[in-house]
RNA sequence: GCCGGCGUAGCUCAGUGGUAGAGCAACGGUUUCGUAAACCGUAGGUCGGAGGUUCAACUCCUCUCGCCGGCUCCA
């Protein structure tokens, strides 16, 4: 007998290999019935599965948050079927559920276009109207390689080749068969033809090696209900929306050129008044917060990049060489080396750490022509970095220190919910990294305990760590619950032994600094996309380029409008009073509502008598008149606590 | 870089082999107006670029550049 813990921590009694179906009829038929997987041990198993051995079981519903996952699971088989049927040649590679939706590589020599998706769907409608059962088969290895051998599934193959069991799995309705891991709904009937959508094609190489023939992938959405469906397809048009690329055309805040080059970005001067206050702010808390801004070239020998290892380990992300009076000079693509060089240009005493050196320094990288995105990926950008170099007696308070300013800045921006992320080493593959284990324990050791002191709930991320050292990043959830990485805190235990950097201990001997790249922001491009497209464009006052409009109601009121404006302006207040070209009260409005300008003041008869200005907002809503010294008080209150309006 | 799609006026788009269009924006004039578009007019394009097919190309073909969706990469 096994015993089996249900989720309210009550449990059950079952022979060993139970099947999952019947664990769920014991719990109760009703449960049985809406079933359509179960975790076991937190992980998603197919209701056909038995249990050998005690553990946690929790039933999966259509109301389980796991749910969708099988359901799309499921749909991206029947859309394989259906491209089977439609295209017998094809080769099947994977087709997982992912994110929102589902997706299925083919290896097939016709392209697919758009168009065919809609042949695609109507077949698989039909495979859904047949209702075919859904089997779980569980073959020996060598007779699943013989059966995928026989049906050419070269791809499916390679994976079966890989796997490291006794007896694999492959699921078949009607005639389609395919090697699966599960689990799967009961019938294909369960899908529900009115809830999914193919979206795209795209060309993705096999297991995402570039080295490896590219397949064909189909795209796909599939939901419970198609009211479900359609609120996703709604939130695509609104993320389309708000894209900052076409914000950032329609606000007149930054563009690109073709002929001027690929990847670089122009910032407008509206944008650019948006960056000087982003800036500013930014400025400000690094200087409250201990760091010391410096500035550094663009170029630099190649000596430098030999020394720092850029040009071993970087080179092809960096821009050709230029030839100054005979040298080979690289246009930077990483601002650490400068920052190294301001370092070593005198003695180091253990009283001068921590130094923290803080640089809004413009790097250019070359990208690859397929991976740059409006503002998000460009080729030349502005990295809020800084170097924290310090002793290994002062490193834990440094991350601390760094954790709680980095989200301080962020809050500053109206961000409010963080994903944090512990990167450690491979302990498989500690060659890999530079720098003894012993410091590595260390780093890892102080990035955990800030962390804890924070109580910061974070994810530990194996493996992922850059080969210098550990890193936490912060990942900011936008207004549309996208996460963004921004800050990055990485350890270096490369840079300080390949410049020799050093300082003089209180023991007199020279010792080897702790070195912390960190960018908070990350790039100000990629990071002013990311404002745009949270705030729809519509910015909170005190980063609005432009705060008020006033806006006259008549011709006699633009003396009125002008001087209102001239007195805001007086008040360090960004403002303009729309007094050209003869338009309507209503035009005006609507030129302004367009522009997303928070305020907008309209000055006529009434207000011009009472020396008052009637307040409103972008948002729509009449605050009514006021005097301009209450609405004054009003709109600096509001940009000193960074509010929206 | 690779796979697929798309490039027409400043912007959004129509035009599928036979004389390049609309709305908005711009400009000129009229209008002086109370909370999301007053009215009339003018101008604006080697249809991304190059080559080819054709009596004739925005339209078909080839190459190329750029953008978009993916893949990949991201110190």
């Amino acid at each position: 007998m096994i015993q089996l813990v249900l989720p309210d921590g009550n449990k059950m009694e079952f022979k060993e290999g139970v099947s999952l179906y019947e664990v769920a009829q014991a719990i109760g038929p009703g449960l049985a019935k809406a079933a359509v997987g179960a975790l076991v041990d937190g992980e998603l198993r197919d209701l056909r599965e038995r249990v050998h051995e005690n553990c946690a079981i929790n039933i999966v519903t259509s109301a389980s948050p796991q749910a969708l996952e099988i359901l799309r699971h499921t749909t991206s088989h029947i859309m394989a079927q259906a491209v089977r049927d439609l295209f017998p040649e094809a080769k099947l590679g994977i087709g997982p559920a992912i994110a929102d939706g589902f997706y299925y590589d083919f290896d097939l020599s016709q392209r697919l276009s758009s168009a065919d998706l809609g042949k695609i769907s109507a077949e698989m409608r039909r495979i859904i109207a047949a209702d075919l059962p859904i089997e779980r088969l569980e073959k020996p290895k060598k007779e699943a390689e013989e059966i995928l051998q026989e049906r050419g599934e070269k791809l499916k193959l390679e994976l079966v080749e890989e796997l490291d069991m006794e007896t694999v799995t492959f699921y078949q309705q009607g005639e389609f068969i395919d090697l699966c891991r599960g689990p799967h709904l009961p019938t294909t009937a369960c899908v529900n033809p009115d809830a999914f959508q193919l979206t795209s094609v795209a060309g993705a190489y096999w297991r995402g090696d570039e080295s490896r023939p590219m397949l064909q992938r189909i795209y796909g959405t599939a939901w419970e209900k198609k009211t479900d469906l359609d609120a996703y397809l709604e939130r695509l048009t609104e993320i389309e929306a708000r894209d900052h690329r076409k914000l950032m055309r329609q606000l007149d805040l930054v563009s690109f050129h073709e002929e001027a080059g690929v990847g670089l970005a122009y910032w407008h001067p509206k944008g650019g008044r948006m960056r000087v206050l982003i800036e500013d702010y930014w400025r400000k808390l690094h200087y409250e917060g201990g760091y010391e801004i410096v500035f550094t070239p663009h170029i630099g020998r190649a000596k430098l990049w030999e020394t720092s290892g850029h040009l071993d380990f970087y080179r092809d992300d960096m821009y050709a060489p230029m030839d100054v009076d005979g040298q080979d000079y690289y246009i930077k693509p990483m601002n650490c080396p400068f920052h190294v060089m301001i370092y070593n240009s005198h003695t180091r005493s253990y009283r001068d750490l921590p130094l923290r050196w803080a640089e809004l320094g413009t790097v250019y990288r070359y990208e690859r022509s397929g991976v740059l995105h409006g503002m998000l990926r460009v080729r030349g950008f502005t990295q809020d970095d800084a170097h924290i170099i310090c002793s290994p007696e002062q490193i834990d308070e440094e991350i601390l220190r760094v954790l709680d300013f980095s989200l301080n800045l962020l809050r500053g921006f109206g961000f409010n919910k963080f994903k944090i992320e512990l990167s450690v080493r491979d302990p498989k593959t500690p060659e890999k990294y530079a720098g003894e284990d012993r410091i590595w324990e260390q780093a890892e050791e102080s990035l955990v305990k800030a962390l804890e002191a924070k109580n910061f709930s974070y994810q530990r991320m194996e493996g992922e760590a850059v080969f210098y050292g550990p890193k936490i990043d912060i990942k900011i959830e936008d207004a549309l619950g996208r996460m963004w990485q921004c800050t990055t805190i990485q350890f270096d235990f490369n840079i300080p032994g390949r410049f020799d950097m050093t300082y003089i201990g209180e023991d007199g001997t020279k010792q080897r600094p702790y070195m912390v790249h960190r960018a908070l922001l990350g790039s100000l491009e990629r990071f002013y996309a990311l404002l745009v497209e949270h705030y729809n464009g519509a910015f909170p006052v005190w980063l609005s380029p432009l705060q008020v409009v006033v806006l006259p109601v008549s011709q006699d009121n633009i003396d009125y409008a002008q001087s209102i404006a001239q007195r805001l302006r007086a008040a360090e207040i960004r403002v303009q009073a729309w007094t050209e070209g003869g338009q309507t009260l209503n035009y005006l409005i609507r030129k302004a509502q367009m522009e997303k300008i928070p305020y907008m003041l309209v000055v006529g008869k009434r207000e011009q008598e009472n020396g008052n200005v009637a307040v409103r907002l972008r948002t729509e809503e009449d605050l009514g008149p006021r005097s301009l010294d209450q609405f004054i008080a009003l709109i600096n209150e509001k940009i000193e606590r960074k509010e929206l309006l």
